[in-house]
RNA sequence: GGCGGCGUAGCUCAGAUGGUUAGAGCGACGGACUCAUAACCCGUAGGUCGAUGGUUCGAUUCCAUCCGCCGCCA
């Protein structure tokens, strides 16, 4: 049991509004809000803070595309995230956005404690610049990012600097003092290489752009992202206002929460910083690994980022924590998928709890109206629930969610299979027979269960609030939230009490769940992409419009919690035209491609022609060998397949079926042209493998080169294009043979 | 390239300061039951614990090398 009796001060990285809210952010908050609501749980002063990150030239560019004001645009972005959270009920106490007048002020504060103590000097930084990043890099002029292999801009600028270089002994000082302020130890293992690798002052202004928090008294520098953003953490406590009581009373924070992106950031200028400010530094930044779908990076630029609103629609917030929480090993990555999701759901929560609720409840309604009985002593039970309470509380308190659940069902597990053991129903038959006994043992038993279903509801309640009240309710406690378990033990149910309204808390999940949860996001997708090649010039600015800029690009080495994406913001309007080229259909049988059986080469541009003999070969399998002579392996090898990677996907001006992919084949890049650009919006190709005709002789279309077909299925009466792909890992540049 | 990590049943993961038959959950299969959300309960499923070499009476657990994957290196 930890110490609940100071202030518990918790935190989410303020979410960049770049990037619509999606499951990765859910991630870190769900956690954040489990904690926190286990911690009141348990009596203890919490504050919770989340909120977003709105400063920056990215900010500021997005808004200009989508033409309007940025801080109209942070607005509406912020909103969306808080909306989000607010329909999940998740319960922070503040949200602070680095727009607002108290967190500005704060960060003057900052600065000017900073200055003060003489840790800000004035230099000039002269090198690569990342837009995208908003970093300086080292490379030559020219070069291109090594984080996001866009082209950094030369840029010679005045800047302030921050003495980092002052704090290099006193962070490993801290680190080995403090051992648990990293965690987990991997992060800790890589901020300790970092700073041990020798620190250099931090530039901590930027000239180049206005949309940021300006210097005190130097208004034409604005302070960096990353300063701006941390002190979120003090200013939504008041730091810098009149009232700093809050501040006093809750910082230093307790737990930072972050994505492991960011772990430098909080592990090394954070505590620089405040150790610079001399304010005392937080008790842990623990740092979460990236949700993956399914085995790959999810990321917009892949398209395959699943937004939590659709779990939401589906099954719920708590089905959605509790899949975060117990699939997910906190610490290291995880891996999402709607089958993963339906499967934990109705095998945990349906089957498991869900079904055991029911058949406990069910029982004493049948046999004793509804009145929990008079319990005599059910040692067994007893003590699982006890262990439960022990162990369930050590894993949670641990940051082991996934652990804490297991030891939790464990307790279902052991509760059904008394049911089982017992068999009430039979219990109940030799009682109607007039067996006293036998009436003793039913009660016994279903008292019972119920007070371990009792125990074990509040338990979980951090993780699955909504149903743990309204077990609560089903069990007739009332209102869960008005209920005391600080000190949660066996034997809370009253007997003579009656039970609530019964009703299923966790109906089963349908066999197409899944795949209706995948089909709304691919309409999504699709129609967000639509969306970005409409309004690229300035439009008018619905609510469903203006993120659309946003949605080409996401990560920042912000406070933001997902995965770095390699996009870049290609979408174009294109005005329509007709646009034909041949392309060969390619014989039927294709050794190594998998699922791609009915694949035909849409490399370049699918014609009309094309598409009626794709038909042909779509139709079934019987009728293929005649549309299409055989060949011998001989023939079939003279056609260099090999996997290739998108680098860069753009549409063709005047095109409206055609995109410029740049391909890297490992050995080489190329510039390949596909017909594919109906189907496919070209930032959710870019990361992505497809097999290419690599032998194909180049041939100029639209005034570019292509050298090479892109190969895809041909599907529909319009062949309409299904790109190739691998289920398996594969190595760029790899033939296929 | 430097540093760090990972690779255990179909899937997600535990675990061992080296020692008899390497574990859990899910999935699959067989059985049983009927209170319950076609749920629950019982049983079975045979994984060279990434590969090779070394240390040892004995290694999946220690060491080395290799392969694969990943992270950090402003």
């Amino acid at each position: 049991m930890p110490d609940t009796s100071t202030p518990f001060y918790l935190t989410t990285p303020i979410y960049y509004v770049n990037a619509r809210p999606h499951i990765g952010h859910t991630y870190t908050t769900v956690v954040s809000d489990a904690i926190a609501r286990r911690r009141r749980l348990l009596g203890q002063d919490v504050w919770f803070l989340t909120g977003t990150d709105e400063h920056g030239q990215k900010i500021e560019r997005s808004a200009e595309k989508a033409g309007i004001a940025p801080q109209q645009f942070t607005d509406q972005v912020s909103a969306e995230f808080r909306g989000l959270w607010d329909q999940m009920g998740l319960t922070y106490d503040d949200y602070i956005r680095t727009t607002e007048e108290r967190h500005k002020r704060g960060v003057h504060k900052l600065w000017n404690v900073l200055k003060e103590r003489g840790y800000l000097y004035k230099g000039t930084y002269t090198g690569q610049y990342c837009v995208w990043d908003e970093l300086y890099v080292e490379a030559g002029p020219g070069a291109a990012c090594p984080d996001c292999g866009r082209i950094t801009e030369t840029v010679s600028e005045e800047n302030y600097f921050f003495k980092l270089s002052a704090f290099e002994n006193r962070l490993l000082e801290l680190y080995a003092e403090q051992p648990g302020l990293i965690q987990p130890e991997t992060r800790r293992n890589e901020v300790l290489a970092f700073v041990r690798g020798g620190l250099r002052d931090l530039s901590v202004s930027r000239t180049s752009f206005k949309w940021g928090i300006p210097v005190p008294g130097d208004e034409s520098h604005v302070i960096y992202v990353w300063l701006d953003a941390l002190a979120n953490y003090i200013t939504a406590l008041g730091y810098g206002s009149e009232d700093e009581s809050a501040f006093h009373k809750y910082w230093p924070a307790q737990l930072h929460i972050i994505g492991k992106e960011i772990s430098r950031f909080h592990c090394v200028y954070w505590p620089a910083f405040l150790m610079a400010a001399g304010l005392p530094l937080p008790t842990a930044v623990v740092a979460h690994g990236w949700l993956l779908f399914e085995q790959s990076k999810m990321s917009k630029s892949r398209g395959n980022i699943v937004r939590s609103e659709t779990i939401l629609a589906v099954l719920g917030a708590d089905a959605l924590r509790y899949f975060l929480l117990r699939e997910i090993v906190f610490g290291q990555d995880g891996s999402f998928s709607f089958d993963a999701l339906v499967q934990r759901y109705n095998a945990d929560l349906a089957n498991g709890l869900g079904n055991l609720v029911s058949r406990t409840l069910a029982m004493i309604e049948k046999y004793f109206s509804g009145v929990i009985p008079e319990a005599s002593a059910a040692e067994s039970i007893q003590a699982a629930a006890e262990q439960c309470i022990q162990t369930f509380g050590e894993r949670f308190d641990a940051l082991d969610f996934s652990r804490a659940l297991e030891s939790a069902w464990a307790l279902v597990a052991v509760i059904d299979g008394y049911i089982s053991e017992q068999a009430p129903w039979k219990l109940a038959k030799q009682a109607d027979a007039g067996d006293e006994a036998s009436r003793e043992q039913l009660k016994t038993v279903l008292a019972a269960c119920a007070e371990a279903i009792r125990v074990l509801t509040a338990l979980v309640y951090p993780v699955l609030p909504e149903a743990a009240a309204k077990i609560w309710t089903q069990l007739g406690l009332g209102d869960l939230h008005q209920a005391d378990l600080k000190d949660l033990h066996w034997g809370g149910l009253q007997p003579g009490a009656r039970l609530g309204a019964l009703g299923p808390v966790f109906p089963r999940a349908d066999k197409d769940a899944a795949e209706r949860m995948q089909a709304m996001e691919q309409d999504n997708a699709r129609n967000a992409a639509a969306q970005a090649a409409e309004t690229a010039p300035a439009s008018p600015t619905t609510p469903q419009s203006v993120p659309a800029p946003v949605d080409q690009s996401i990560s920042h080495p912000n406070l933001e919690s997902g995965p770095v994406p390699v996009s870049p913001a290609t979408a174009l309007a294109t005005p329509p035209e007709q646009t034909a080229d041949a392309s060969l259909p390619l014989g039927a049988f294709m050794p190594g491609l998998g699922a791609m059986e009915d694949a035909a080469i849409v490399g370049q541009i699918t014609t009309p022609a094309m598409v009626e003999t794709a038909n042909v070969n779509d139709a079934p399998a019987a009728a293929r060998p005649d549309a299409v002579p055989q060949i011998t392996i001989d023939d079939f090898l003279k056609v260099e397949l090999r996997v290739a990677q998108i680098l860069v996907a753009e549409r063709v001006p005047k095109a409206d079926k055609l995109l410029r992919l740049e391909v890297d084949l490992g050995y080489e890049q190329r510039q390949i042209l596909a017909g594919i650009a109906e189907t496919y919006a070209p930032e959710s190709l870019v990361g992505r493998k497809v097999v290419i005709v690599a032998n194909l002789a180049p041939r100029k279309l639209r005034g570019f080169e292509s050298n090479g077909m892109v190969v895809a299925a041909s599907l529909g009466e319009h062949g309409k294009p299904s790109l190739a792909g691998f289920l398996d890992h594969v190595e760029i540049g790899a033939r296929l043979k």
